[in-house]
DNA sequence: AATATTGTTCAGCA
DNA sequence: GTGCTGAACAATAT
């Protein structure tokens, strides 16, 4: 699930496993996966270097070499990392691979290809390129900032948090959430917000990225009453009378209860 | 067998 | 310029 606390925890992984090793060769088994760089070119910038830190930046990942350049990754919808030794250990789906001096490997398993890599020099220059919006958690913004953000933003409340333009790292499953418990429903028009609207979002935002990063990711490690064990119509909500309904927002499936986000107020 | 899926991008249209 | 929709990318999982 890779949105922004899933990418969060691929970073502690990578930093934890491919660190401070030498790279002896880097591999592309798929025709898409590499964006905006030849493997040539990626391999003349990889091999013999290594990795000195690791950061994310929405749902990117980058890794820093000691030339202080930058591999960035973005794990499309079933995207993930995987070091390990023996083939047998190999994911299934291994789009992209790098090979450490100590005989592991860093795969990179991608079942959709949706997932890309890309390269580059210079951070901020990325950023711009991919268009990128503030990263809420890593930039630790207030609610100041916030609203500034998202001042005079039109369209649906789900659309502008789904927007990485706006803000980077929030996607569907995250996004639903949020307004899940700040009780919105997803086809609220984002102008009509009250500020009570809007603090209470910020809030919930916060809360809920900080708590899957803490709980690394991992769906069952986040509270029974969370949306996200009930993705399905007709299911019961589970923190009021209502049903969980679907809507389609921006060709995404968002879901919510029919009784505590009601549309029209 | 039909339908759904954590993401991004782009064309077409209002 | 804005926002919405659908399609394309691709491969399962249910």
């Amino acid at each position: 699930m890779p949105e922004l606390p899933d990418v969060e925890s691929f970073r502690r992984y990578m930093e934890a496993s491919a660190l401070k090793k030498t790279i002896t060769d880097v591999k592309a088994n798929s025709k898409s996966v590499l964006a905006g760089i030849t493997l040539s070119a990626l391999k003349k910038k990889l091999i013999g270097k290594k990795i000195k830190s690791v950061s994310g930046y929405g749902k990117f990942l980058f890794a820093q070499t000691n030339d202080n350049e930058y591999l960035a990754m973005h794990f499309g919808m079933t995207g993930f990392l995987n070091y390990y030794k023996n083939k047998e250990e190999a994911g299934k789906y291994i789009r992209f691979q790098i090979d450490f001096e100590n005989g592991y490997h860093l795969g990179f398993d991608d079942r959709r290809k949706l997932g890309h890599i890309y390269f580059t020099e210079n951070l901020k220059e990325f950023f711009k390129k991919k268009k990128l919006g503030v990263d809420p958690i890593r930039e630790n913004i207030d609610y100041k900032r916030f609203k500034e953000l998202v001042e005079g933003k039109k369209g649906t409340v789900k659309s502008v948090f789904m927007n990485q333009e706006i803000m980077a790292g929030i996607g569907n499953i995250y996004s639903d959430e949020i307004l899940f418990q700040s009780k919105i429903h997803p086809e609220y028009p984002f102008e009509k917000l009250e500020e009570k609207d809007l603090k209470l979002l910020f809030k919930k935002m916060k809360n809920i990225l900080q708590l899957a990063i803490d709980k690394d990711a991992e769906p069952d490690e986040l509270p029974e009453n969370f949306l996200l064990h009930y993705r399905k119509p007709g299911k019961d909500c589970p923190v009021c009378s209502g049903t969980i309904e679907r809507v389609t927002i921006g060709g995404r499936s968002s879901y919510f209860c029919n009784k505590h986000q009601r549309l029209v107020k």
